[in-house]
DNA sequence: TATTGTTATACTCTATAACTATA
DNA sequence: TATAGTTATAGAGTATAACAATA
C-alpha cells in the first residue's frame, strides 16, 4: 500500500474521522434518491408508530379510501406490493378493525375492500401525522429543492 | 356497499382495469421517491448484472476506489450499510477478486480496504454501465426534470 | 472501557410456485 | 384456460446482540 493510503486509515490531527469520498456516487441521481428515501422511510414510519401503522399499511388505508370497493389485487398493483404479500397486510389491517373484505358481487373471486368508520378515523389522524413528517421533508431539503423534487418526480410514470 | 363503489370493483366497459387514485399520497413526496428508487434499482442492478455486481457491491468499489486504505466501518458508514452485514458484502467482492483487506499498521484492529488490478479494471467497466443507465433515468425522467431532481436531491445531506 | 471485525439470530421484504374457487 | 385470493417457501435485507483482538 501506498504511504498515502496508508495515511488515511488514520484519524486527522484533531482527531476527526477521515472524510470519505463517493467518487463516481456523488454523480448519480440514484445515490441521492437512495439517501432520501432511507430518511424519509425512517421518518414517516416514526411519525406512524403511534397509530400502530407504517407507511405501507397506510398507503393501502388511503389508496382504498380513494377507490371503496377495488379489489386487492388493484390496489396491490398500482402500490407495487405482491399480491401473495398483500394478504398478510389486509390481514393486519382487518384485525385492527381497520378494514373490510366483502365478496365482490360482479366477480365472486375478488374482495372489494371498504374502510370500517374506525378505519377512516385512524385513516385521518394517519393523514394528520403524515402531513406533519411532509413538511419535516420540505424543511430539511429547503422549500425550494422540496417544489423542485416534487414537481420534477411526479412526472416519474413507472412502466 | 353503495351502488358506486359495487361499480368500481368492475371492468370498464372497453375492457380496461378501472383506475385507482392515490388520494393523498399524490402530495408526498416520498411516495415520488420510493416509485423511482424502485425503478433505478431494477434498472441499474439489470446493468451491472453482466459483472455479477449489483448496485451495493459496485458502490462499495466505487468508494474503496475513492479512498483507498479506509477501513470496513468507514466505508460502511459513508454508505449506511450496517457493520455486521459489510463482513459478508466484502467477503463477496474479495472471493471474486476484486478486493484486498490489508491489516492496518496504525490500528492493527482495522483493515485498510483496497482494489486488486481485476477491481479496478471491473470497477472501470461498471461504471460505463452506470454511466449509461443515468442517461436511460435522464431520458426517462426528461431531461430537465433529471437536472432539477439531481440538483435538489444533492443538497439532502443526511445526520 | 470502547472500537473493529466477526458470527449468530430473528424479523421483514421479495419473488415464486402451487392450490381453491371462481370466471 | 385464466384470474383473485391464499398458503408456503426460499433468498435477500435489516437490526441486534455478543465475542475476540486491539485500542
Amino acid at each position: 500500500m501506498s504511504k498515502s493510503a496508508r495515511a488515511r486509515t488514520q484519524r486527522n490531527r484533531d482527531g476527526q474521522e477521515p472524510k470519505i469520498h463517493l467518487g463516481e456516487l456523488d454523480n448519480h441521481l440514484g445515490y441521492f434518491v437512495r439517501r432520501l428515501q432511507h430518511w424519509i422511510f425512517r421518518d414517516v414510519n416514526a411519525a406512524l408508530a403511534p397509530l400502530a401503522l407504517d407507511v405501507i399499511l397506510y398507503s393501502i388505508l388511503e389508496t382504498i379510501a380513494a377507490n371503496q370497493g377495488a379489489a386487492q389485487i388493484a390496489i396491490a398493483g398500482r402500490l407495487g406490493i405482491e399480491r401473495a404479500r398483500m394478504v398478510a397486510l389486509l390481514d393486519e389491517l382487518q384485525q385492527a378493525g381497520l378494514i373490510v373484505r366483502e365478496r365482490s358481487e360482479q366477480d365472486r373471486r375478488a374482495h372489494a375492500l371498504g374502510l370500517t368508520p374506525r378505519g377512516r378515523m385512524i385513516l385521518k389522524k394517519a393523514n394528520v401525522a403524515v402531513a406533519a413528517h411532509e413538511k419535516r421533508v420540505a424543511r430539511r431539503l429547503g422549500a425550494d429543492n422540496y417544489r423542485r423534487a416534487r414537481a420534477a418526480l411526479a412526472q416519474f410514470e413507472t412502466d
